[in-house]
DNA sequence: TTCAATTTGTTCGTATGTATC
DNA sequence: GGATACATACGAACAAATTGA
């Protein structure tokens, strides 16, 4: 109501290029013209023109007059948001990676929104590097798998600006114990424990439990694991836990054949997840073990490689397809109702294959 | 030279702004002190403020002043272009999609290009929804895995705006034959016919030929088959050779197990990919055929599944990863020259397992 | 709370310059 | 060249919002 009439005159011209009665790139009656239609000043009509000029609506050229332009759709059209939805995770095509990123994809796409994908390797600089791509192209949101989360991580600066530029972000997997952000993960002192005690229940009581260090995933697993030894009240030396690192992964299969040389009362071995168990087993078996017979061996994360082997893996369950779409759910649910949600923690399940000599 | 007052006054003060002399959300002179300062009319002063509040160097406060502002930045930054290439795939997680998409992610992301995913579940409302939301989204480049590219394609007319707007684009695996696309892909011709020849040479004589036919690829390879057969003066009667689409791949694995039963003599099978090739032999063996001591079975595209079965399957190679990387340099290539670049033929090469009887 | 000073916003008027057709 | 149309520039008045005394 508190209208001016540059406003007003604006508005009109305005409705009449959208109801096509001025077509585009035919020109408007001149200055003089809408002065008389309007009784306005010259001035007037030029900040009316102006505005719309602006918009993109006009196009003003000297000497010829005043044009209708489209620009105006154009500006729309970049203005529209893209409604996209960073995906970062450590390894793209290996082990479960495929299964949670077509959850992610499957479940973005049905609502009509965008993936863009990178991985990084599991390298610090790579994810700075995704991190920053990511800022710069605008996501409305971000699904994060932590690269060495029990590490000391440099770009936490880079996670502390997404947050204050308030972009959603959700953690898989894991998540740095030094942020307080969001996540949705495996219960993985559970999935320690449960692998420990399954191999008790099957007369194991010298076990080995092999693990990666450089994430939490690794971390909590061997809590787990010691709890159940604990309960359990078994005995274990140091020597029973070998840790490993995404660089150390390939020397550790040896180390733990010499251990098991060196320490002939293990029956029992609790990987860190069926990749490593899978190396291992071959590994080992090459070397003479028989394996459920004379050595037990249990994986996690129910992947394809448990399935592949000369044996297969006795495992524990993983989501996969469904912590992706679990995922993509929970960032679209921020971004609409623009508060985080809750945090989902999964209880892994044993699967039982042919890896643990049976009672 | 032939600035104006308002000009000249409007980039004195933007260089003001951008030395620091006037910090971000301070007020600058009073438009009554600058007309003063530049001896000119308040209307002037107005034109100057105005084109300098255009461009996000500045902000107008009723009753209070001109403050600075920082929005010229944000102009600049999402006029950056985003070097990002679009990738749709049929099929994202199974089969040896990850391995090819991995190979995209890595090239591009060490050449500093981003990667926006869709899959299009081999379905032409997904493959036209995909299409415009990479259109709309600007990518610099697109590699597409066609979908059905045996049929007719509904969205030629997205494919053709692609082109129009200049936009490089290269299939993987296939094209369409209605489009003069570039294309990566196998010699499926040659695929078909190596494996056909290889089991010829292994002493088969009565042959099933099992393909998929809503893509090239099965079309291909079954023109391969039936070259191999005309070279080696085989006959083959039609129910020789069986075909699928996407929808009815469940059902043909019990037509094969049918024919196979009405026709004893069949001794070899000649699948369309390790897929079809797994599922197959995983029913025959149940039905209680013996693989491969009196039936041989060969696949193709030597993905994991080939290893993975309880008979190892012999099967044709597929570069996978080294496509994904060749797509990415393609694209990146095209993009820095402006011209296409050759399309790339590999040669599979056959990769012997134990799914056929050995000589 | 009120009020006056300051600052930007809107609108009028007028004159001259310059490009296009 | 002349008519037309937009561009620049000056001057003046009042309105509306903000700020601080």
């Amino acid at each position: 109501m508190t209208q001016t009439k540059y406003q007003k005159i604006a508005d009109e011209l305005r409705e009449k290029i959208l109801a096509g009665d001025y077509p585009v790139d035919t020109t408007i009656p001149p200055e003089l013209q809408l002065q008389k239609d309007y009784a306005v000043s010259r001035h007037t009509v030029r900040q009316a023109i102006a505005l719309l000029v602006n918009e993109g609506y006009l196009r003003r050229e000297k000497g010829s007059g005043t044009y209708v332009d489209d620009r105006y759709k154009q500006a729309v059209a970049t203005h529209v948001e893209h409604k996209t939805i960073g995906v970062i995770t450590t390894y793209l095509s290996d082990y479960i990676f495929p299964s949670i990123i077509r959850g992610i994809e499957k479940t973005l796409s049905t609502q009509g929104y965008s993936l863009l994908l990178a991985s990084t390797n599991n390298d610090y600089q790579l994810e700075k590097d995704c991190l920053q791509k990511m800022i710069d192209y605008g996501v409305q949101g971000l699904i994060v798998e932590p690269t060495k989360s029990n590490q000391y991580n440099p770009n936490l600066a880079s996670y502390v600006q997404l947050k204050e530029q308030g972009i959603p972000m959700v953690m898989i997997n894991a998540a740095y114990e030094e942020l307080a952000t969001p996540y949705i993960r495996v219960d993985d002192v559970q999935s320690g424990f449960l692998a420990t005690e399954y191999l008790i229940h099957h007369k194991h009581r010298h076990l080995l439990f092999l693990t990666k260090i450089d994430d939490l995933q690794g971390k909590y697993r061997m809590k787990g694991f010691i709890e159940a030894c604990e309960k359990y009240n078994l005995q274990f030396s140091p020597e029973a836990i070998l840790t490993y690192t995404t660089e150390t992964r390939k020397t550790v299969i040896l180390q733990a054949a010499r251990q098991l040389k060196n320490d002939p009362s293990i029956t029992g071995i609790i990987c860190y997840n069926d990749q490593i168990a899978n190396a291992l087993m071959t590994e080992l078996i090459t070397e003479g073990y028989q394996i459920p017979q004379n050595l037990s061996i249990i994986g996690n994360d129910d992947s394809a490689l448990s399935k592949t082997g000369i044996v297969k893996l006795t495992t524990l369950s993983h989501p996969k397809e469904k912590m992706g779409i679990d995922a993509a759910n929970w960032i679209i649910q921020t971004i609409t109702t623009q508060k985080p949600q809750d945090n989902i923690i999964y209880e892994p399940q044993l699967v039982e294959r042919d890896s643990v000599r049976p009672n």
